[in-house]
DNA sequence: GCAAGAATTCTTTAGACAGCATGTC
DNA sequence: CTAAAGAATTCTTGC
């Protein structure tokens, strides 16, 4: 079907859009999809492999809404750096709608995201937006809900299972499209938003899939013989790609296995790189190791392999660093990527090869194999549409025996059905808390329908184990004082309904509650907002920590729950390691010795000061209500923002000065910014920061 | 006596969402 | 508490 035949039942705004992209012809799903009502607002699950063309189904059924009857679009995507990427695609293609964006800190103005025609965003900030009780819900046309496959993750499927039932029920007359990979049981999941099935198996470009052992690979009906001299398989795929003149990405199930992996492919690419692309090897390596204000071991690492055309890439890496390393990668100069499972989620980061190399990976119940659905996920990275013909993907085999078995697999999979997580985890609490402190439902009645129409209640007809946990939430929701009961009725207490709002797990709040009360110190208060699942998984413990956490073990006790302490696997001091950390963050520590001396990376330590910035937030919020001062908490947030000692908290007020040049003014004898006004200050101020930063701080000096 | 290689023990284990109000080196 | 693979360490072998 060509585009110019939808003429007529679709807005032109859309076709001409569509012809500007140069995209003349429909995929296969977007046929189907089509066909099966799309444009009559018809509900549709597609399920099809990535770059399908699943967007711009997205796009026919959000235009419709918004250009052909005038009602707001929302789109939902499991990741921020999908939502912005969306944002983008959209702006672009119809300047003159007005779209919005919210994802945690880049929020476009909420308040008026009644006014925009398109919102993205993500999960979780759907659901908060719903809890902050936005008012424009009824005027929504189309809700797209991307990656939905999510449902069947542990950690995060919940709370897009109960955002979409939710939406459901308050979005009457909306046309739910929903975007998945392909699943085992797709089916179901049309079945549960009544909607109808477009699945497919289409690719804009041939990928063939392999399996290597020793020097060759096996595909489906033939066998290759991979260019180069090594023996081993992973080095021999590497020079294969290279004398290809192409690039791979290799998974890998570990930080530290992708790390040495690079490591060791080095010597390899480095022969195969040409000068122009040198030139811009150093400009990223350079990027990539000046990204903190003093590099890391890990830093050094990376930017050091850049040069030879490789890196490794994980969460480890600060955003500054993975964003470069893409699009270095992009730009064809860097050959080839070490990653974890980073690379697959998201963003569109396609290569010519890909190879999967570690196919088992540490779990609940000790190493598990990774599924199909996974793997093909990846292998979904596989091909550049723009200048490949075709694409690789690749597994390696041990010994000969394992090559049917990983054929079985992986290569001509059955794809496994996602399962609702919704039974199991304390997400249920976070919730259930939600629904009464909105007025959205009463009584504990009227939350077990509510799960009776999530996918759960689709797949287990049977409610009796979420009946039982509900009923245990509710009791412990009202112990802590965040809920009361009135008959049969139950309403949120101005704690409570500030709680959800926060956005935090209220088993978090009350722990917070308690110690709030409690003598503390800096160490203290740390520890009361580290010991959150907010704040987990904890940095390594360290003896130093083990043995001050002795002395804290009776103020702290205090913050612990009774069912934490009776948990045979409670270690207070995990947290409590993690208070320590961001107490010598606060010290002025370095990075470099901090990410050293508790075993992680620049990544982790930036994730974990933001989140303690929340969380400090959060308290002082549960301060103000519960009338207990928390003076204390500010500052501490402020210095964990910045990472200074109480002494520079004055300086740091200025614009353009953060830890490091605050620092080198007080060592400078400018301890204050009144400190600025005296008499030749401003000469040392330039002698220190050059003329440009030197006339921005000293103009400030006139107010304050 | 010493180094390369084999065997044994030790160690560690993916990712990323949320609030709110503005701006580092 | 689960299990595997890589890294570190010790032991063995061969000259």
């Amino acid at each position: 079907m060509e585009v110019t035949d939808l003429k007529g039942s679709v807005p032109n705004e859309l076709i001409e859009s569509v012809n500007e992209r140069g995209i003349k012809r429909l995929t296969p799903p977007q046929e189907l999809a089509v066909a099966n009502g799309l444009l009559q607002g018809q509900n549709i699950v597609v399920a099809s492999p990535t770059a399908s063309g699943k967007t711009l189904i997205a796009e026919m059924a959000i235009i419709r809404s918004v250009i052909g009857k005038g009602k707001k679009a929302l789109y939902v995507a499991p990741m921020r750096a999908l939502v912005s990427e969306k944002y983008e695609e959209f702006k672009s293609a119809y300047p003159y709608l007005k779209v919005a964006m919210s994802i945690g800190d880049l929020d476009s103005l909420d308040p008026w995201l009644a006014k925009y025609d398109i919102v993205l965003a993500s999960t979780e900030k759907f659901d908060s937006l719903i809890r902050h009780g936005v008012d424009w819900l009824g005027s929504v046309g189309c809700i797209i809900f991307d990656e939905i496959h999510m449902l069947g993750e542990q950690g995060r499927g919940p709370t897009l299972e109960i955002l979409i039932t939710k939406l459901k029920r308050i979005c009457k007359d909306t046309q739910l499209l929903a975007l998945s990979a392909t699943i085992g049981n797709a089916d179901d999941i049309a079945k549960w938003l009544d909607a109808k099935l477009v699945e497919s198996e289409y690719r804009p470009i041939k990928l063939e899939k392999g399996i290597v052992l020793g020097e060759k690979a096996y595909y489906q009906d033939y066998e290759d013989e991979l260019k180069g001299g090594s023996k081993m398989p992973e080095p021999r795929i590497v020079e294969d790609v290279l004398a290809r003149n192409k690039q791979i990405i290799i998974f890998y199930s570990t930080k530290k296995n992708a790390e040495s992996g690079a490591e060791k492919l080095q010597k390899i690419v480095a022969a195969h790189l040409s000068a122009e692309h040198k030139e811009k090897l150093s400009q990223s390596s350079a990027k990539v190791l000046g990204a903190l204000s003093k590099p890391t071991a890990q830093c050094e690492k990376l930017s050091k392999q850049i040069l030879n055309g490789v890196a490794f890439h994980h969460s480890g890496l600060v955003n500054d660093q993975r964003h470069e390393v893409e699009e270095s990668f992009k730009n064809n100069a860097i050959k080839v990527i070490c990653s974890t499972s980073t690379l697959g989620l998201g963003v569109n980061m396609p290569a010519h090869t890909v190879l999967v190399r570690d196919l088992n990976r540490y779990g609940d119940t000790g190493m598990e194999r990774i599924s199909a659905n996974e793997v093909a996920q990846l292998f979904g990275r596989a091909g550049r549409p723009k200048y490949d013909t075709e694409g690789r993907a690749l597994l390696i085999a041990k010994d000969r025996s394992e090559i049917m078995d990983l054929y079985r697999k992986y290569i001509d999979a059955e794809m496994e059905p996602i399962d609702s997580c919704l039974g199991v985890l304390p997400v249920l609490r976070t919730h259930v808390l939600a629904f009464i402190a909105t007025d959205f439902l009463k009584s504990e009645e009227s939350i077990t329908n509510f799960f009776s129409e999530t996918f759960y209640g689709y797949q287990f007809s049977s409610l009796r184990e979420i009946k039982v946990n509900i009923n245990q939430i509710l009791d412990e929701l009202r112990a802590w004082g965040f809920i009361e009961k009135k008959g049969s009725i139950y309403s949120a207490t101005k704690i409570g309904a500030r709680v959800s709002e926060l956005y935090i797990d209220p088993m978090s709040a009350k722990k917070i509650i308690t110690m709030l009360g409690k003598e503390r110190d800096d160490i203290a208060s740390l520890f009361m907002i580290c010991n959150t699942i907010e704040m987990k998984p904890h940095v390594k413990v360290t003896e130093e920590a083990e043995e001050k956490f002795v002395y804290y073990n009776t103020l702290l006790s205090a913050g612990a729950d009774s069912d934490e302490i009776e948990d045979f696997y409670y270690a207070p001091e995990k947290p409590f390691s993690s208070a320590m950390m961001i107490n010598e963050w606060i010290s002025e520590k370095g990075e470099p010795e901090l990410v050293k001396k508790y075993g992680t990376t620049p990544g982790a330590l930036f994730t974990k000061i933001t989140n303690a910035d929340w969380l400090l937030y959060a308290a002082m919020e549960i301060g103000k209500i519960m009338h207990v001062p928390t003076l204390d908490l500010l500052e501490l947030r402020v210095r964990a923002r910045y990472g200074i000692k109480k002494e520079l908290l004055d300086l740091v007020q200025l614009e353009q000065v953060g830890r490091v040049r605050a620092r080198i003014m007080f060592n400078n004898g400018v301890k204050r910014r009144v400190d600025l006004r005296k008499e030749g200050i401003g000469s040392t101020i330039e002698r220190l920061f050059g003329t440009e930063v030197a006339k921005k701080i000293m103009e400030q000096s006139r107010f304050g």
